[in-house]
DNA sequence: GCCCAAAATTAACCTGCGTTAGTTCCGCTC
DNA sequence: GAGCGGAACTAACGCAGGTTAATTTTGGGC
């Protein structure tokens, strides 16, 4: 089981094994937390760069009067903000989906490492500029698509990301978040998620049981989502890649 | 009249006039477009990192079937993803809301002012850091505030934006930007936006004539949209901020 | 295999916002 | 100052999605 940031990182450049280990060193787990924690809250001082080794996390941001937006959403191999430290707070939380692992780096070793190695500090701003171009994504997803386009949406992203790290296997993957989060992070009531998901069942293009998610044609998914994966900015097309 | 961009950095460090002066040279006007112009199209190989002089500019993206999101607003004072090279393509469109005044920075000069001023270096992070933070409350506005609301946090969020570059005289500041733009930036229709101009404007939060728009009393609109200004990581509060 | 809490699902009703189709206003040009 | 085009504004109606309040299913823990 390779390291979820090399791996991803390595969707970019292919990285010297120098350059994996130094990366797989500085990225150990340091911390196990369960589902529904907080990992850093809204008004902290941030400390370390986390990443997620196992499981799903997200940023989200609470009003005051209860509402709360999901963000983002971290799968394996995410790590947030490498450069948070130049920030004196957090302007957000991040919190776990489900039980998660994650590897805390301090400020001082993604300095040395993106110093020792121009490749990775490279590879951190894809990272960097990919994790923004979601952000807008998502920006266009809850400004302009209807619910089933958001959410088919959001399921054709998640493949691509969980397959970019080897985390899907021919048409399914891991799918453990719950309606009520779903819902939290497309801006839609968990009643209407549900609705939306049974109509996504019925047109054929997503099986969804448990925690499992299929989606049997992904391009019928991807036409009636208005999907286009060019702002994940895979080198190689992820789909048509063979596994290592 | 100094430099926005310079201008804009110092609300987060104090530069020196060295540092000052190499960022005045390489933020000169060098494109002047008028309204509703494209400056990148999406798919293009970015060339330079675009910083606005004057006047305002935007994100978008448009879908197949034509609708449209703004993405982001961009003010005098704002620039273009530093590092956009790292990535082959465009993945959204700039362009312009009204007539714009541009300076194009080369990658090369990017890279030089950030190696020769350490403190220039920090201070474009900041940048890059606070628009990602704008990036983020806008998903939270899209996600989870109504039109009033969501209208009114944009108000909250560009006055005192404008008002770190000096663009603002008291409780009132340029508003150039048409119901229709609001609307794509907002996702609300045209109409929509119009009935909630004439809400807030009842309620006595906004004025809104011409192209100008007046914040009588900024707390209570503020409190009106649920506006938290600690995302946008002025390290002075520029309300309480005399001029210079 | 039973218990329990969390998650999923559904129905009925309601509302915020979209759509369509105008009219009015404003700023500009000649 | 007449005329024009774009922007602002309005009204009537329709629909996507929210809300409330149940009921059912699921997956651990013992």
């Amino acid at each position: 089981m390779p390291n979820p940031l090399v791996r991803k990182l390595e969707n970019f450049i292919r990285l010297t094994s120098e350059e994996k280990q130094a990366l797989e060193k500085i990225a150990q787990p340091t911390r196990r937390l369960g589902p529904r924690e907080d990992v850093v809250r809204d008004g902290d001082r941030p400390r370390h760069v986390n990443v997620v080794l196992e499981g799903w996390a997200c940023r989200y941001k609470q009003l005051e009067d209860g509402r709360r937006q999901v963000i983002s959403i971290f799968l394996p191999g995410d790590l947030c903000d490498p450069h948070v430290f130049v920030l004196r707070k957090m302007d957000h939380s991040l919190g776990t989906l489900t039980s998660v692992v994650l590897a805390e780096i301090p400020e001082t070793a993604i300095r040395e490492i993106t110093q020792q190695y121009p490749r990775v500090a490279e590879a951190l701003w894809w990272e960097m500029l990919v994790t923004a171009a979601i952000q807008r994504e998502w920006t266009v997803s809850l400004g302009q698509r209807l619910a089933t386009e958001r959410l088919g949406h959001l399921f054709c992203e998640l493949f691509l990301r969980l397959r970019a790290v080897g985390m899907t296997n021919d048409t399914s993957c891991e799918f453990p978040i719950t309606q009520a989060d779903l819902g939290d992070a497309m801006g839609l009531s968990t009643v209407h998620i549900n609705r939306t998901l049974k109509e996504l069942r019925a047109a054929g293009l997503i099986r969804l049981r448990g925690r499992q998610l299929t989606i049997p044609d992904f391009s019928a998914l991807q036409a009636a989502s208005l999907f286009d994966p060019s702002y994940l900015h895979y080198e190689r097309d992820p789909l048509n890649t063979a596994e290592d």
